[in-house]
DNA sequence: CTGAAAGCGCTTACAG
DNA sequence: CTGAAAGCGCTTACAG
């Protein structure tokens, strides 16, 4: 295979010119299907790759979107972000975009420091997925460059956002176990510490509110501190006979203590994870789950920034993902 | 912020010329320090931001590379992988460069399409993470890029590899397993599957010779069958007293075996898994194991691809990445 | 339908 | 130490 094959070379092997050999490659009109054909296969043969430095200084378009997203979301819910991430490559393939990805070290984000891709001007719009301090993100927003948030915001910031819809997720959870006919449900999950577990928090309390069922303080039990460090949970006097736990981790941890307590999960108390993370499958019983659909927060993401990219459109959305339930064997039916 | 700030603005602003302010701005001699020092500020000043398809259009260098993965090793091995490009990432950026990443479809395998971003020239060099088909690889060879794969090789492929010493790092388990007094002890996993968990089982029974201890294949269990899938684990009539596992995962299992028959680890039983991934936490007791040193993998991957991208360095090298043990609390010492 | 001209924003010799 | 010239490989009007 030769190197560095040109348009110019493609056109001198045919007597023609490198503007028809354009236009015939990128299907632009002003060519003749008969040329069209001929020149495309002479570009194969001779093995032409297009220079996308070239086409990018011409066109102003560099064909990359970026994602920057924290070390600390490829360690801790890993399989979440690493998915999102996942869904996130394959579709922006599919619409012949690639991506570049920047992980920020916690200095940088404190630092401001924004990314070489932005500042080289290497994509031309960017994601950034996993909450980063809003100083950081009004630094961006001072870039010019579109971008959109994915998976969290800040309601004092106009900026657009990919969100999961963790309240009404949690109130159709908790329908759920109603359905089941549970009426002594409980909640696991410390709700001082995130806006998403808070959200959570309340849809499952917006459930029980529609159904009447009151709720104990002794049923909202913790699986974190407030400092986020997990803790070993305390179960109270009289169980309820089914619980909503804030992630799968929860889930998990929750199940080992009625284990080790003697319970039996699900006949003495069921379980209802969120996230559809690892643990619910290595789990004994495997865990009931919220699955958010991550590929709808990437297929979203990625027409969401085409858009921005594109009609340059200055108002801002905000966009919510469905999420489902994916049942298996920590809930029980009650008679 | 202006947009589009040239060279030749800052020129202008300066009364000198672009190539002078290219000089100043990519730290090359030919200018004095203190214009120079003028021009960098004044390029801050304005908002300069150096378009890097036009550098790269003239120098033939884009300044990225790319990662080639696939559907696979984002899903089930996930932290292992996520973890290596995390590590990629943040070594890449040290020396300023940018990766773009691609997670291959099955399909795009199978018909060796090659990845936009090789066929655009939007790369400098390739980065195979994980396992790919051999046809795969002998059609990037083709293209002529300079290429690393990444945990993995073929014997009759001469191409540059980053690889795990997996028959060093468990023959290094086990005998970590004797100097702790174990003398009978087993290994868990199915060496048919692959050519790593050869290695590994080679690695312990190299140990086992070393120190004259016999091994008896009721000590040589199964977690997965010939296909690779997860099957329930069969112990043996009598127990060894340690068991040396071909994954964390094969670990985590073999625990709960263990548990659920009434054994107790690690006092029975002593267990040490490989690859410290969530499962090895997620236990109970936590899982003493063996941690490939991803750092190390991503330094040598982008040092050994930058090697070859900027000295066309045609011979191959194959370079073995340390491990180290973890430990944790599945493993206890013999009287 | 086809082509001649200009230009995107840099860097690289080379000349002064 | 500084600058004039050429060119990287494309695409975009515009002219024929």
């Amino acid at each position: 295979m030769k190197k560095n094959v040109t348009l110019q070379d493609i056109a001198e092997e045919l007597g023609v010119t490198k503007v028809t050999v354009s236009k015939a490659l990128s299907g632009k009109e002003g060519v003749s299907e008969d040329l069209r054909k001929k020149i495309i296969k002479t570009a194969e043969e001779m093995g032409y790759m297009m220079n996308s430095s070239a086409k990018a200084l011409k066109t102003h378009r560099t064909g990359n979107i970026g994602i920057i997203t924290t070390e600390l979301f490829l360690e801790e819910d890993e399989s979440f972000y690493t998915k999102i991430c996942k869904n996130i490559y394959l579709e922006a393939n599919k619409h012949m975009l690639d991506v570049i990805v920047t992980v920020l070290t916690k200095k940088e984000e404190k630092s401001l420091e924004l990314p070489q891709m932005c500042k080289e001007r290497k994509v031309d719009g960017i994601l950034l997925v996993g909450q980063i301090s809003i100083e950081y993100i009004l630094a961006l927003k001072k870039f010019e460059i579109p971008f959109v948030i994915v998976d969290f915001y800040y309601k004092e910031l106009e900026v657009d956002c990919i969100l999961t819809d963790n309240y009404f997720a949690s109130y159709s959870a908790t329908s759920y176990l109603i359905e089941k006919g549970h009426k002594e449900i409980g909640f696991c999950g410390n709700i001082k510490l995130t806006s998403s577990i808070q959200d959570r928090y309340l849809g499952y309390i917006k459930a029980l509110m529609e159904h009447s069922i009151s709720t104990s303080n002794d049923y909202l039990i913790l699986d974190r501190n407030d400092k986020g460090e997990i803790i070993d949970i305390v179960l109270p006097e009289k169980l309820p006979t089914a619980y909503v736990c804030n992630c799968d981790r929860a889930a998990y941890e929750l199940i080992k203590k009625l284990t080790s307590a003697k319970y039996s999960v699900p006949d003495d108390c069921s379980i209802i994870g969120f996230d559809d993370v690892q643990h619910s499958i290595i789990s004994t019983p495997k865990i009931t789950t919220i699955r958010v659909k991550t590929e709808d927060i990437a297929k979203y993401s990625i027409s969401r920034i085409i858009e921005k990219i594109t009609k340059q459109d200055s108002e801002f959305k905000r966009i919510v993902v469905d999420t489902e339930i994916i049942e298996r064997d920590s809930v029980r039916k009650m008679i």
